[in-house]
DNA sequence: GAAGTGACTCCTC
DNA sequence: CGAGGAGCCACTT
């Protein structure tokens, strides 16, 4: 007793992955929207620090997971692989981003 | 347990 | 539209 089991005691790592095991194919999710759908309302960095620790045979779609303007935050040469897989899916760029209000995945 | 870090976001100039 | 800075949250060392 006494314990009061909070968020934060639950592995982010396995929240966030559920999540981003839900986003269809198409579609993208910014990583703020993707913390907070894991429980971790405003910890956007946490996202991107537990895809960063993704390994790279993960079946988990982290190319649709894009920054709150619609870019690509993962830095070269990792951007362009993530581009790529996003067109193949059909997800258009405009000006180096896409268009959130089309793309934006949201449950 | 404090200090450092980051695939972020929002606001201002 | 781009650059700069403060704020945020949880993880890592």
């Amino acid at each position: 007793m006494g314990n009061k089991p909070h968020y934060r005691d639950y592995d982010a790592t396995s929240r966030i992955c559920r999540v981003l095991a839900e986003v269809p194919c198409g579609r993208v999710i910014t990583y703020g929207d993707l913390a907070e759908m894991a429980g971790f309302p405003r910890a956007a960095r946490l996202a991107g620090q537990t895809l960063r620790r993704l390994p790279e045979d993960s079946r988990l779609p982290w190319h649709r997971v894009i920054n709150a303007q619609g870019r690509i935050s993962l830095p070269d040469p990792g951007a362009q692989h993530q581009r790529k897989r996003l067109e193949q899916e059909g997800v258009v760029f405009v000006g180096g981003r896409v268009d959130l209000a089309q793309y934006r995945w949201t449950p």
